[in-house]
DNA sequence: CGAAAAGTGTACAGATCGGTTCAGAGCGGA
DNA sequence: TCCGCTCTGAACCGATCTGTACACTTTTCG
């Protein structure tokens, strides 16, 4: 394995346990052991284990997040549906055999001192999903788009709380439709002027 | 102390302490400091520290479900207002200082594995409050209350889940304002006959 | 009252925890 | 080529983990 390599596979194996175990669960001998790395190795990598578990959760945020946009984006170009799509990325994610909850919730919970750096960096990860999901509403023109970005997330964690109980799928889809209804009945704000972008016109008339 | 009351103290000691910390991070020697008990003593009442967690959740089961009953059926004796009153004990609930997240969906991301008895006690405690929905929609004569009952726990969990990680009570009131909504929309079955049950319509009269 | 049961405190076992040390092997770039 | 950096592997550290052993005191109860 390339020197430059061995970072991002720590990463990579140290994210998996947490996933598979919990953080408190996973100890570092057997974090070495799984990517095959001597412990002085690890350790000139991440001062401490906290720091490797504030890497590991920089990394799933930026993965996390890059996937949602990009899943999202390729489904549809209207903003409106493209908040529902999240739900469809959900879904896809939940579905993975791997999955065992969200990541940033459980470093929460087993961190729950608001000043844990971990508890920080789980705080962190979703305002920037919350973040998004206002960009999304806002380009939506619905009229509060802050509120309409709070009810969408709430739903998501929903969704992902209860199926990291149930291990199923369907609260996603149950999530999605609620979504639907309660996005049916929010005011819009009036479209832009029909001027400049034809680009969406063009998308919706064909 | 009593010799009767000592296992109840262990098991309120060891929910305190399993809420503030977590359960992993939670030893037995803190156990044991914080109820001013020796640790022979404790092992004469639970043989593992799984035992002794899977007792707590058990407890904290009962009070839990038990609080919410209480405190929805006092509010008021109308089945679908009663729904919509369990988001009010859930504030409640968030508004306690000691508030750290659900501990049934924290032991669950702790022990994720879905054939772990902690992971089957959080499952059952879920199952349960999910009966008490369905319940309530039930005898508010949703026509589809399973669906309801579903919904609402999906919206009782994502207020949890949010409030869990912005410490803020105003989740728990964004999702009975969003419960509201969709209540609102719902299809009920016509009342039962008039004739025996005069308690609901004299209670509503006055 | 007196025996059985259950409490206490301490010491200890064996495993595992996060983290360090060190000698040596191997690769990378000037 | 060769210097320097990094990775290896194993030993080791002190602390902490769950759980046990034991000798002794206190409480409970017929």
């Amino acid at each position: 394995m390339r020197r430059s390599e061995i970072r991002g596979h720590l990463l990579d194996t140290a994210l998996r346990l947490f996933n598979q175990h919990g953080y408190h669960a996973t100890g570092i001998d057997l974090i070495i052991a799984e990517a095959g790395v001597a412990k002085t190795t690890l350790y000139r990598h991440f001062e401490t284990k906290e720091e490797l578990i504030l890497a590991a959760l920089e990394r799933r945020d930026e993965e996390d997040r890059n996937a949602m946009r990009a899943f999202v984006e390729q489904q549809t170009r209207d903003p409106a549906e493209r908040l529902l799509a999240t739900f469809d990325f959900l879904e896809a994610t939940v579905r993975d055999k791997q999955f065992r909850g969200c990541m940033f919730l459980s470093a929460a919970g087993e961190h729950k001192d608001t000043v844990d750096p971990v508890f920080r960096a789980a705080l962190m990860h979703k305002r920037l999903v919350l973040a998004y999901f206002e960009e999304l509403a806002h380009a939506a023109r619905f009229a509060e788009p802050k509120r309409i970005a709070i009810e969408i997330n709430l739903l998501h964690e929903g969704a992902v709380a209860v199926a990291q109980i149930t291990r199923t799928a369907e609260p996603t889809r149950q999530a999605k439709r609620m979504a639907q209804q309660l996005l049916a009945a929010e005011e819009r704000l009036a479209p832009p002027a029909r001027g400049g972008d034809a680009e969406q016109r063009t998308q919706a008339e064909t």
